[in-house]
RNA sequence: GGGGGCGUAGUUCAGUUGGUUAGAACGCCGGCCUGUCACGCCGGAGGUCGCGGGUUCGAGUCCCGUCGCUCCCGCCA
């Protein structure tokens, strides 16, 4: 005999008269002294069980013990509810079950919060997530996570590509992110490192001739947790050879669309929009700009090179903020402090009020074609960084962001999903006085700037791209270098030897001697994806067993110390006594 | 590593200018109740105000420290 024969949600007019057996939990017993009434609930929805002691004196003894959780099976008949009893606000309102037998399957103590409560702190819910996983949201994330998974898949495998597996335990480099270290019981003193990311091993799945590998790869990073970061997440990842960049893009763009119609929804319009990342820095001072909304920075360095106002006259870069409102004195207080946290020095600003009067402590210093310039539209305030390039784009960037949220700028109801492309190959690193790189070392050259990683890096543009929703990074991407002479460039002037490079990288750099075709890919984070499908501003919300910000699991107490035996084993030093003698 | 926020019954919260025995709702326990659906009614239990120190006649409230959680910056090739 099955546990039951019927969602609780799944009860219809069309099923008066039959017989059912259900089986959920108890979400609410309401006890009349004779007649009681029980929804019964399971992930498909509620239902009404009526127990009367006149039908069943039996069930009415059981059910006066029923709690909340309680997981219960009821057999009984499906009834249309009188009219004055049809309740409209269940979908299954309209009917209920008159029960014959009730069995309580699995009691429960006393909860430590009530599942219909809104607003129950994130730490608790996490230590009971069993508890909290009954509840509609998680239900509803974690059931659209397991759909969009199963989409993307489908999708990847009707384009050709092969779902192939790569090592979790790789090599440890100290360059990007932090490794997860293993220790290794048979190598004393030996660490394997949890895989950032598949990278090279999808490389080399390429070089080897599969010409099409996508995974569902986890991928572990020993960093800070965020609302956007977890220690492991989980990554669409792509490579494809004899593919040019507009190949991936479209692929990624397919699978993307492929998410949306599995969950009903009408997609984005392809071919998603490619912004070079030089000007989507001018314009937003973000490489992930959310365009729901506009506020774009303007550049009004040369119009201010010969500026009475010194600040002006005298920086680098002079930019500003037109924003279509007049701000008290208050409020510009707290716009200077949310610039000075993003590094700017002060917070020039001209308030244009309702009649189009300017009122600004540095409006007395500008000319009247400096004035026009700033557009002077009455209601408005334009908000001023002058600094180097990278502080007033980085300061007007988190200022355009912070308005935007404050004034509500966003129309929800757009998907702005779009490409960064072009971006630059390195990055001047001013504390170690070195450039590094912008995307990883693998990543190609434009063709015809190659002669650049030596003469120019700074201009030098490579082929990497990353997709941003609303936004967030979803992920990022690259056409990789082939040419292992171009690597070996490359990893020149990162500031590593030709020696330094084969011991680290060797044997990738070997794999390109030997006919290694063209190929690019990608890495599309899922649970991020997920989490803008949901509507969640936090991927905790989409993942079943999240970290906490503090790096522990609230639920089982990780991470623990280990025995010292066990340690010694590992050959790993052991613990420092404890400091009770000091 | 740095900055902001939060911490009071099981839960969600209130708590005045520092002033009697720290409250409410939900949950929990006992009782009554045959058409409720956030059922209702009567009664009850439940608190190291995160922890430590200080100021004060008196601290949930003010000050210092500390711990935990959280958001952001750094970091995340």
């Amino acid at each position: 005999m099955s546990w039951r024969d019927a969602g609780a949600g799944e009860l219809r007019v069309e099923l008066v008269g039959d017989r059912v057996t259900l089986a959920g939990w108890a979400a609410r017993r309401r006890d009349h002294g004779g007649l009681i009434f029980v929804d019964l609930r399971d992930h498909t929805g509620i239902a009404q069980l009526v127990i009367n002691p006149e039908r069943s004196p039996d069930a009415a003894e059981t059910a006066h013990d029923v709690r909340n959780e309680f997981v219960l099976r009821a057999t009984g008949e499906v009834v249309a509810r009188a009219a004055d009893a049809v309740n409209p606000k269940l979908p299954t309102g309209e009917v209920e079950v008159q029960v014959d037998e009730l069995e309580v399957v699995s009691r429960s103590t006393p909860l430590p919060f009530q599942l219909d409560e809104e607003h129950v702190d994130e730490n608790l819910r996490l230590k009971y997530r069993w508890l909290d996983l009954r509840r509609d949201r998680m239900q509803r994330n974690l059931r659209l996570s397991g759909t969009v998974v199963s989409a993307i898949r489908r999708r990847m495998e009707e384009l050709g590509f092969v779902d192939l597996w790569t090592p979790s335990l790789i090599k440890g480099t100290p360059e990007g992110a932090r490794d997860f270290l293993v220790p290794v019981r048979l190598q004393p003193g030996r660490f394997f490192a949890l895989a950032q990311s598949p990278q090279v091993y999808k490389q080399l799945y390429a070089i080897g001739g599969f010409d099409r590998y996508y995974q569902i790869a986890t991928a572990w990073r020993d960093e800070d947790l965020r609302a956007d970061r977890q220690f492991e997440f989980r990554q669409l990842d792509v490579e494809m050879a004899f593919a040019e960049r507009e190949d991936v893009l479209d692929v990624l763009e397919e699978a993307v669309v492929a998410s949306f119609e599995a969950l009903g929804r009408e997609p984005p319009e392809r071919p998603f929009p490619r912004l070079a990342w030089r000007d989507v820095v001018a314009r937003y001072g973000t490489d992930k700009p959310d365009l729901r909304f506009g506020l774009e920075i303007e550049d009004v360095t040369e119009l201010t090179r010969d500026s009475a106002f010194k600040v002006f006259a005298g920086a680098e870069s002079v930019r500003f903020l037109a924003v279509p409102q007049a701000f008290s004195r208050a409020e510009l207080e707290r716009l200077e402090e949310v610039a000075s946290e993003w590094g700017a020095k002060g917070l020039a600003y001209l308030v244009f009020d309702e009649t189009g009067e300017v009122r600004s402590p540095i409006a007395k210093f500008l000319s009247e074609e400096e004035l026009q310039a700033f557009r002077a539209d009455p209601g408005s305030t334009a908000l001023f960084a002058a600094d180097t390039p990278t502080v007033t784009a980085r300061v007007l960037g988190g200022l355009r962001l912070h308005l935007g949220r404050e004034l509500d700028l966003a129309d929800r109801s757009r998907n702005a999903l779009l490409w960064i492309v072009d971006f630059p190959v390195f990055d001047w690193n001013e504390d170690e006085n070195r450039w590094t790189f912008s995307h990883h070392p693998f990543t190609g050259v434009k063709p015809g700037h190659e002669d650049l990683i030596e003469t120019d890096p700074g201009a030098a543009i490579s082929q990497a791209y990353d997709l941003v929703w609303n936004g967030w990074e979803l992920g990022s991407g690259s056409i990789r270098i082939h040419d292992q002479e171009v690597q070996r460039r490359i990893f020149r002037a990162l500031g590593l030897s030709d020696e330094e490079a084969e011991e680290k990288f060797g044997f990738l750099l070997e794999a390109l001697r030997m006919g290694a075709p063209p190929h690019g890919g990608f890495a599309l984070g899922i649970e991020r994806f997920v989490a803008l499908m949901a509507d969640e501003p936090n991927i905790r919300e989409i993942v079943g067993f999240p970290k906490v910000a503090s790096g522990s699991d609230p639920l089982t107490g990780a991470p623990t110390p280990m025995p010292d035996a066990t340690l010694a084993e590992l050959g790993l030093q052991l613990r420092p006594a404890a400091k009770s003698a000091d």
